[in-house]
This record gives structure tokens, sequence and C-alpha cells, in this order.
DNA sequence: TCAATAACGCAACATTGTTGCATTATAATT
DNA sequence: AATTATAATGCAACAATGTTGCGTTATTGA
């Protein structure tokens, strides 16, 4: 059986993204951890981790790909979902997840919807 | 005064896009149009087309960067928005603009929304 | 027709993401 | 605690995507 397993970087990596309070990408990463880990290492760490469901990427309207960790919520179920909406301040360029936001719509026919990903952009409360 | 041109390769990829049924990522359009100009032509025309506001651009959940045509609504006002619905197929990876699917939601004080873009995937009507 | 300049091609570069392979380090087993 | 299988890493090399500068071409208003 495959395992998985917790190395310096993937923990060193996992924190900074926990910790923060907006999403990053895999630049700001590696700004940070500095020379904690190799470049390519950063991406297979942020791969795995998507994998084991503990963050999850994000596309900015922009095309910028960020990452942010996942707020499991232990409802009734213990099902979770990254169905939920992301704000990016167009000044500051932060990624934030607003947990608390639910849209509503109707979907023509003939469509099977699996994700959803509704991204808004304009300015933050910091930047306001 | 700054005009703008219309030149050969500005009107093929425009009319490229208007009468393609999916969103075209630049690679494609590369693809389609050949030798009719260089790879940089196309990011510039792009980028025009953005600005004059007869394509706008979409980022898909993956972080692959698209462009379509905009559809004018001339309903009682003469504005127009590019907030609306793509949907993004796991199987063809084509993306669809659904300019009938309007979501509804209530955001948190303090942000100023200016734009939103709402991307689902899953399976598309030919894939299903 | 002509002249100003928007747009182009080309080359060179920056950024972002991927792959193969030898080496290192983790964690289960003894 | 030592052994061992292999997950994970570093490095190098590459591919894809996007940007910039500059001399040349072609569009369009005068």
């Amino acid at each position: 059986m495959k395992t998985t397993r917790n190395t310096t970087a993937k923990s060193a990596i996992l924190e900074l993204i926990k910790t923060s309070e907006v999403a990053l990408s895999h630049a700001e990463i590696q700004k940070i951890t500095g020379d904690l880990c190799d470049r390519v290492t950063i991406y297979r760490v942020l791969d795995r981790l998507v994998v084991e469901d503990v963050i999850h990427k994000i596309a900015t309207p922009d095309g910028t790909v960020k990452y942010a960790a996942c707020h499991h919520h232990h409802l009734d179920n213990h099902i979770h979902s990254h169905n939920h909406v992301h704000f990016s301040c167009e000044k500051c360029h932060s990624v934030t997840c607003l947990d608390s936001v639910e849209p509503t719509f109707i979907m023509p026919k003939n469509y099977l919807v699996k994700l959803f990903n509704f991204s808004l952009s304009g300015l933050c409360p910091n930047c306001i």
C-alpha cells in the first residue's frame, strides 16, 4: 500500500498556507520559504496536499493559480466540498475564501455540474 | 487621438472567436490560424479585443485562460457586463458561456464587488 | 497620394509548470 | 536500535505560456 510521508517541506508549506489569511501562489510560497526546498518540490507538495484534500486550488479571474487551506465543516454528514466563493482584490491582489456566501442558481438541462468556483473581484475590506 | 486599426489578423481572430461555440485559448487560436500571424501578435490582438470590449477573458478552474465573444444585451439601458456563468467540461475541456444562468448571493459587508466570474465544471451535454 | 503611427515580425527573455533520474530521508519492520 | 523498502527530494533539462524592445510594414485619416 502506498503511504504518504510527512516531510519538513510538506509540514512547513502546509503550516504556511493554514496560517495565511489569504490564498497563496507558488511564487509567493517560494519567496516566503526561501531555500527551504527546491522549486519543483513546492509544486509536488502542493499537488500532494490537494490530493490529500487539506488544501485546494483556486484560479483567479486573471488566470493566476493560488492555494488555500480547506475548511472542513463537520455538519450532519462528514462531507466537505470546495464549492465556495473566492474574492480577489483588484488592488492588493489578495484572494480570500468567503465560506459564508452561498450562491443559488438554476442550471439548464443536460449539464452535469460537479464543482463550482465562484470568483468575485473588486475591493477587499483592507483596500476599500 | 489614438485610433485602433482593423488588420487582417485582428479580423480573422475576432471572427474565429465569434463563430466558435466554445471559448478558445491562445494555443487553440494559434493552432487553428496556423501561419496567419506571429504568436506574439495573437497575444496583442487578444489584449486589444478585450480592451475594446468585444471579447472577454475567462479563467477556468484549472487555471487555463480562454477567450469568448461578448454578448451585448441591449436591454433598457446600454450597459453590458461580463458577469455571467462559464461551464468547463472536465472531459472535452470545452468552456461555454451560460448567459441564461443568473446566480443570486448575499455578500458580507465591507467588500466592494465589481465583477464576478462564476465557473462551473462537470460534464457538458456532448459528453454526458 | 502621402505621411503619421498602429500594428507587425522577430529575437530574446521571464515566468510557470513538467519530467527523468540518482540520491536522501521517512517510517514501518525486525 | 538497526535494517530496509520506497516516498520524497534536488538537480538538470525541458515545455508551455506570457512579455518586451526594436526595426519594419501596413492602415487610415488628411
